[in-house]
DNA sequence: CACCAATATAGCAATTCTCATATATATGTC
DNA sequence: GACATATATATGAGAATTGCTATATTGGTG
């Protein structure tokens, strides 16, 4: 692993991690973690309208979060890659930490006051 | 756990994704693996200067992903979670798996095309 | 072909990010 | 107090993100 490839897995990695950078697209991965679904069953499940549904799959996709395919009129979305996965391990083991109490709330959520700039 | 833990949780986590995904800010938390460092050494680290180097400090601070002490004329910062270790341990495995190819770049690297909107 | 259902895209306004430059603050030393 | 060092903040410009409304596309059915 030389420099070179760390600069290229660190522009990866946090485009993979921007793009889960938002509680609707984080909604929807997690609905997918058991298995593909439409766009119409996502939208139900998180509540958007069609066209933002289908932007924050889109914005996924387009940096490699989701795979897609086509079946009819309908389109299908999946985790595209084993990253992903970990991730979502990860994000539910904290989950579970925070349930058993081995993690608390103010571990991870920011109380602290914003200035203008953040 | 219920519904409304579970928005908190989404909300929480998605800001921390956030402020992980840009690659000097992520290039920055590997820095700080380590142990704490002080706002000079991070910038020659990472070779930005120095205000934008304490804008991202301050960013993954007020996002709880930062903690910060003060000694004398220096400021050291640190990890603030075990969320973000996690988080960070999970990466460093991605990374392995991309070493011993267990996983392709492919599968975290976009290749995919952009429209306007992404 | 007309029409409907499912999904995608365009275009726009408001907000947020990011970086750069300039300036401020705080601490230590002489 | 004058000055240097380390860090923070203000501010402004350009880009990116987000969500909205309207419209387009595509596949299926009669």
């Amino acid at each position: 692993m030389n420099a070179v490839n760390n600069i290229v897995f660190f522009e990866a990695a946090s485009k993979v991690l921007k793009a889960l950078g938002h509680p609707e697209r984080l909604k929807i991965i997690e609905l997918l973690q058991t298995g593909e679904q439409t766009v119409g069953r996502i939208q139900q499940g998180i509540g958007l309208s069609q066209p933002v549904t289908s932007q924050h799959l889109r914005f996924m996709q387009n940096n490699n979060i989701l795979a897609s395919r086509k079946e009819g009129t309908s389109t299908y979305y999946s985790l595209a890659s084993d990253m992903i996965r970990k991730l979502l391990e990860c994000m539910n083991s904290c989950r579970l930490d925070l349930e058993t109490g081995e993690m608390q709330m103010k571990d991870i959520f920011p109380e602290s006051k914003r200035s203008k700039h953040e």
